[in-house]
RNA sequence: GCGAGAGUGGCGGAAUUGGCAGACGCACUAGAUUCAGGUUCUAGCGAUCGCAAGGUCGUGGGGGUUCAAGUCCCCCCUCUCGCACCA
């Protein structure tokens, strides 16, 4: 039924979409829960459907590949699904411009990029497929939507909002990216919405905490997620206004330094100044600071390019502890988004304070001296730890110590307490736009915001709409979509017209992968058991605080509402770096990308894997070079004529993992470079993915091979030796061109896949080689070699030193003072 | 400014515990085959001195430790990324 052979030339036309057939047809990578086996979940960041795939979905998803097709060769049941993040603004806008409904749009786009996907081979259970803009998956998010609501984890308020002119929606804190919207750089502008907010910040120490646990992933990433949580441990401190009822809290880090405050400084727009400040001349001033602090909002905050500066409020606020009065700022340089909006100053010990208080002419208080001694005068605020001074019954104590004596002194005197700041905000969801999952809520005269009845969802995004391009979203003109009974008392009411962010669908869609098909729930919390944690996630840096924060809050809250026992998701982050041409990121504003579809129509989809994978390890950005995709094809076909120049030599499975060391030399080189490259391929993909080094280790074994003269693979040695080379060949080239090696594998003589047969295994003993070059130097410096069995004594090495001119001139009226041997390795003689 | 990472031929990149720097590939050069080009094959390919044998230098710069440093320590420079007045 199949033909033994390797007559044709290497034409991977002709073959790669047949294996994709036959991969499809035997469901060869569909897999369910099995008992017997170890899991493996992979997972790759799934794709927004734009149109076409793009050369850095290229690497992320071949990379994904070639470890799935290895686990799987080593007996792993490995999940390895795929899917779409299919709501969002790119299909808003492409109906505007191309006259299309988003729907279409998107599913076209679907149809499009999956059978991209399917021409690479990628090894996919296609039958887990998600998109999230079906109803049946977004209706599941509408119902863990109202199970937060419930839980007062989903709540809504008003307040100043992040708001992109451009997108004319809402952005949550972090897809600001430096005071500019995260998807097209708009200036982002404050603006007060009522929006609905998902409670992250009662997960901030988990979410703080976890990360110390979580050991397979990239520190960096960690580190921004730490900075982004942002957690500050230190006190409130009371001050009570002169004259007045009102008090002021502030926040500080450094409760040691309270008897250094000299002032008091306001953010701008805190909310007691109005009350304060009567004085007309005052107000202006005030509000001309205002106007600044706006600019400088708008203008991008650089912390050294704005000077510091603030307006006398010409109020005094009470020192709690000494009673002394102290003047109350408004200063450009306090946040009113963090802490309290209110900071006491240190000149002495802050540096900003410093600055502050110097171009007002204010005081200056050393409340901490450094263990040394007391530097003076004081030309900079003096912020490490030391010995506390001028600090009352405080004195002679060291300043980290303080801190948590002056807080308890604070609590005693109920004029403040210890408290822990966070930098993490609520996490606004609400989007203003139409291509997204409508918010489950229903807005009633007498019942307020009421959640939408489990049994009526999914509240379905209606599909019949105009697309103006005007501003605002398109649902609230739909009559029937608005107006809908209230679920609570039936009463006429109106619905929700915004719609969910579409960070929401990524949260969890790797849950939904687990039982795709499932409509009594999102998905069966027996398949969470047994596939969560996802095992390795492989995607891009740019979602460090995104994607990557919100997946694994969402998985807390499902953990909490009882869908999953996983606290966190992705157990092994691989964060790939960015595909580069012309010394930029690949794009269309720049002109500069490649096309996937191209390459693989000009030379097949092994050659875009292989040279995705060999140009670079997959965390560094991989530079773009046309002609190193040449000769990544080049390898391909060397390959091929290789196999089928020595199959006529080649006898089936004669000595397919067994085949024992030959008495020829060269075929001992052979059978030691086997060894060694099985060892090293196994190593590199599984330890640290470095698939370059993987991919140039068989190209060392193929050049070997080529060397060897026909007429030495003859005997039943060489005939042994050659059946292993070359079906260990095909294996380990199999998860990096599995199309070529399917082939490959047929013409071998196989029947079916080589997905079926295990990955080969070495002998440790058979990677030591016959001979090792030890080096010989004089004085660090090499004079020679010479080829000596491993275990060659010192003094075999030196009767070979004795005998060569060579090193012999080197030595030539010196004497040796030192030697150091490291057997099979080198011999370095110091002389003198 | 703070934090993290990186700096190796013309290029992408390799180098267990410190132990032959430049694996593998690309580009390039010469030759062979073909002869129209391409393909393929052979050889060469860090710099420098030398006819050669061979020598000297060489992993951003400077110092140090060591028999031996791309690798360890100190100082400096450059680049990339992240954060950016967070009290």
């Amino acid at each position: 039924m199949f033909v033994m052979s390797f007559s044709d030339s290497y034409d991977p036309k002709k073959f790669e979409p047949k294996w994709q057939a036959y991969w499809e047809e035997h469901r060869s990578f569909q897999v369910r829960e099995e008992a017997g086996k170890p899991k493996f979940y992979l997972l790759e960041m799934f794709p927004y459907p734009s149109g076409r795939i793009h050369m850095g979905h290229v690497r992320n998803y071949t990379i994904g590949d070639v470890l799935a097709r290895f686990l799987k060769m080593r007996g792993y049941n490995v999940l390895h699904p795929m899917g779409w993040d299919a709501f969002g603004m790119p299909a808003e806008n492409a109906a505007i411009k191309n006259k299309t409904h988003p729907a279409a749009w998107t599913k076209e786009n679907i149809k499009t990029m999956q059978g991209q996907l399917r021409r690479l081979g990628f090894s996919y259970d296609w039958d887990r497929e998600v998109a999230t803009c079906d109803p049946e998956y977004y209706r599941w998010e509408q119902k863990i939507f109202i199970e937060m609501f419930h839980k007062g984890l989903a709540y809504k308020k008003k307040s100043l909002v992040n708001w992109c002119p451009s997108c004319q929606t809402v952005l949550a804190n972090e897809q600001v990216e430096g005071g500019a919207c995260w998807r097209c750089d708009s200036l982002v502008e404050q603006k007060p919405l009522e929006q609905w907010f998902l409670k992250i910040t009662d997960y901030a120490e988990e979410l703080l905490q976890e990360t110390y646990n979580l050991k397979g992933w990239p520190d960096r990433v960690l580190t921004m997620q730490r900075e982004w949580i942002g957690k500050s441990v230190g006190a409130e401190v009371v001050f009570k206004v002169e004259g007045s009822g009102e008090e002021i809290v502030v926040f500080t880090t450094r409760p040691d330094t309270l008897y250094g405050v000299t002032f008091l400084s306001l953010a701008a727009e805190h909310p007691l100044i109005d009350g304060l400040v009567k004085d007309e001349a005052k107000r202006a001033e005030l509000e001309a600071l205002r106007e600044r602090v706006r600019k400088i909002d708008r203008d991008k905050r650089v912390a050294d390019a704005y000077e510091k500066e603030g307006v006398a409020l010409g109020v005094n606020v009470i020192h709690p502890l000494t009673g002394a009065k102290v003047p109350l700022f408004a200063a450009n340089f306090v946040l009113m988004e963090y802490g309290t909006g209110a900071v006491m100053a240190v000149p002495a010990h802050d540096q900003r304070d410093y600055d502050f208080a110097k171009k007002y002419a204010l005081p200056v208080q050393v409340v901490i001296e450094p263990k040394e001694g007391a530097k003076k005068p004081l030309d900079q605020a003096f912020v490490d730890p030391g010995v506390m001074v001028q600090s009352a019954q405080f004195d002679g104590m060291g300043s980290e110590e303080a801190k948590q004596a002056i807080v308890k002194f604070l609590e005693q005197q109920k004029h403040g307490k210890a408290k822990v700041t966070f930098k993490l905000r609520d996490w606004g969801i609400s989007r203003q736009r139409y291509w997204g999952a409508p918010i489950p809520i229903v807005y009633c005269e007498t019942c307020g915001a009421v959640p939408e009845k489990v049994e009526n969802l999914p509240v379905r995004l209606p599909l019949d709409v105009e697309f103006t391009g005007e501003g605002g979203s398109p649902l609230g003109k739909i009559a029937f979509f608005v107006n809908a009974p209230c679920p609570k008392c039936g009463e006429p009411a109106r619905r929700e017209t915004d719609t969910m962010d579409t960070f929401m669908e990524s949260s969890w869609y790797f849950f939904r992968y687990l039982s795709p098909k499932d409509n009594e729930e999102p998905f069966s919390r027996l398949s969470s058991d047994y596939w969560m944690p996802v095992d390795q996630y492989i995607g891009g840096i740019e979602h460090a605080v995104l994607h990557l924060l919100y997946s694994r809050f969402f998985t807390k809250i499902l953990r909490d509402l009882g869908y999953t026992g996983v606290s966190e998701p992705f157990k092994n982050l691989l964060t790939q770096g960015m595909v580069i041409k012309d010394g930029a990121k690949m794009s269309k504003s720049k002109g500069n990308v490649v096309d996937p579809e191209y390459l693989i129509d000009k030379y097949g989809a092994d050659t875009a894997r292989l040279f995705c994978l060999f140009a670079a390890p997959p965390e560094k950005d991989l530079d773009w070079n046309d002609a190193g995709v040449e000769g990544s094809s080049r390898f391909l076909v060397r390959v091929w004529r290789l196999l089928t120049e020595l199959f006529p030599l080649y006898r089936r499975r004669m000595g397919a993992n067994t085949a024992p060391k030959p008495a020829l030399s060269i075929l001992r080189g052979v059978h030691t470079k086997l060894h060694q490259t099985i060892k090293k391929v196994t190593d590199d993909i599984q330890q640290d993915f470095h698939f370059n080094t993987a991919i140039s280790a068989i190209m060392e074994l193929v050049n070997k091979v080529a060397e060897v003269p026909r007429a030495d693979w003859e005997g039943e040695e060489g005939a042994a030796l050659l059946s292993q080379t070359l079906e260990s060949l095909v294996l380990l080239l199999s998860p990096f061109v599995p199309h070529f090696c399917e082939e490959a594998w047929r013409n071998l003589g196989y029947d079916g896949s080589l997905l079926d047969f295990p990955w080969p295994s070495f002998d440790p003993e058979a990677t030591q080689a016959d001979l090792v070059t030890v080096v010989v130097q004089v004085n660090g410096k090499l004079r020679g070699k010479i080829d000596l069995p491993p275990q060659a004594t010192e003094d075999e090495v030196k009767h070979f030193v004795d005998t060569d001119e060579k090193i012999k001139a080197h030595l030539e009226g010196k004497s040796v003072v030192k030697t150091i041997f490291v057997p099979g390795k080198l011999l370095n003689l110091v002389v003198k």
